[in-house]
DNA sequence: TGGATTGTGTACCGATGAGTACGGATTTAC
DNA sequence: GTAAATCCGTACTCATCGGTACACAATCCA
């Protein structure tokens, strides 16, 4: 009952992603926020509270998003079939044709000002749970038999990590999407045997 | 002539590249730097010019020491033990014990507002012309002969250059030098045979 | 000792930051 | 048709942003 919204929420938040995704939360402003969702600002704190809040809404739809590429991967037969799914899938996600480039979690607050400190240790939270998900799926193919006993899933799961967040600032710098998938390919070439 | 200046101009570059590097261009706000460096603002503004031209000549200082590095490296025999050489001593640099985790040509503004748009493409510059003088010491490997002739040199740096812009964003994850220092070396492995 | 010159400190500027009060518009329930 | 509920739009709040005007302090040269 009441007066129905103007405007579609899940749309909202989509677009505002991608400006937090394109220009970092502190260099996202709630001008530039309510110009590009063509929402005025009451209407957007009434349906997302504040600024922080609408961030973290806007990120666990990316995080959704992306959980999918990461079931996907993890369903492949082998660890190192999965983590060549991962970083090939993740190199196309980082450069949508038009889309933001890299990965909000890495975009989104690498560094900052105290008053985005929150969001800074959420995004580090975020990213390090990601490492968490391949180290597990490193170890059950470990338990599987295809990944050699002797490997520290820990440091390798690390070290796919970095990677992928190294394509991000790649990404930010401009690289194709070709040149990126050249080295996802490359760093599984660091594969254990 | 004229009265002296209260404060050392080097030292006070230091502190604002720390502080740059530490919150962002865009987190450090002019209150913060007037702090930091104990100079008042009409100080700050005769000697640097303003916000921009600070970090601009904060980063000159900050890129200028670490050309000592990239040529220690490169000065190695070899172009495996140059890029050994480079990618553990960035894990160092990028994990001070009291200064600011990562690089700031990372942290600095990898993505931003439209305000700090020159500061955002002056460090993606900066981040290229790293990657094309690693590029160019292994071409340099591959004259020598310590580089395989098939190797694309460029794709190799690309893959270089993305590691260690991903232990960037470990470093500011958190991740101990150890850890980091593993990754380096981890990624080393797929160097070309 | 007195200009000339340069740096310091206070106190300000207009613009923009995030966030909100409030009246009018639009809907449902009765 | 009217009351209750919800939303929209204008116009504001206060704090902070980057940047500066101007008076005063400290030095050098004559």
């Amino acid at each position: 009952m009441g007066r129905p919204r103007a405007f579609d929420v899940d749309e909202a938040l989509d677009r505002a992603l991608r400006l937090f995704w394109r220009q970092g939360y502190e260099g996202t402003s709630l001008s530039d926020l309510t110009e590009e969702l063509g929402i005025n600002r009451p209407s957007l704190y009434a349906a997302f509270g504040n600024k922080e809040e609408l961030f973290r809404k806007a990120l666990e739809r990316y995080v959704e998003h992306h959980l999918i590429l990461y079931r996907e991967a993890f369903a492949k037969p082998t660890a190192r079939e999965a983590m060549e799914h991962l970083v090939l899938g993740l190199a196309d996600a980082q450069t949508l044709p038009r889309g933001p480039r890299g990965c909000i979690t890495v975009q989104g607050a690498l560094v900052s000002g105290e008053a985005a400190a929150p969001i800074q240790k959420e995004l580090a939270a975020r990213r390090l749970a990601g490492e968490k998900a391949i180290r597990e799926r490193l170890e059950q193919g470990q338990r599987d038999g295809d990944v050699p006993p002797h490997v520290d899933c820990a440091d390798l799961a690390r070290y796919i990590n970095t990677v992928t967040q190294g394509m991000a600032v790649q990404a930010a710098t401009g690289t194709s999407r070709e040149d990126l998938r050249r080295v996802a390919r490359m760093s599984l070439a660091a594969w254990p045997t």
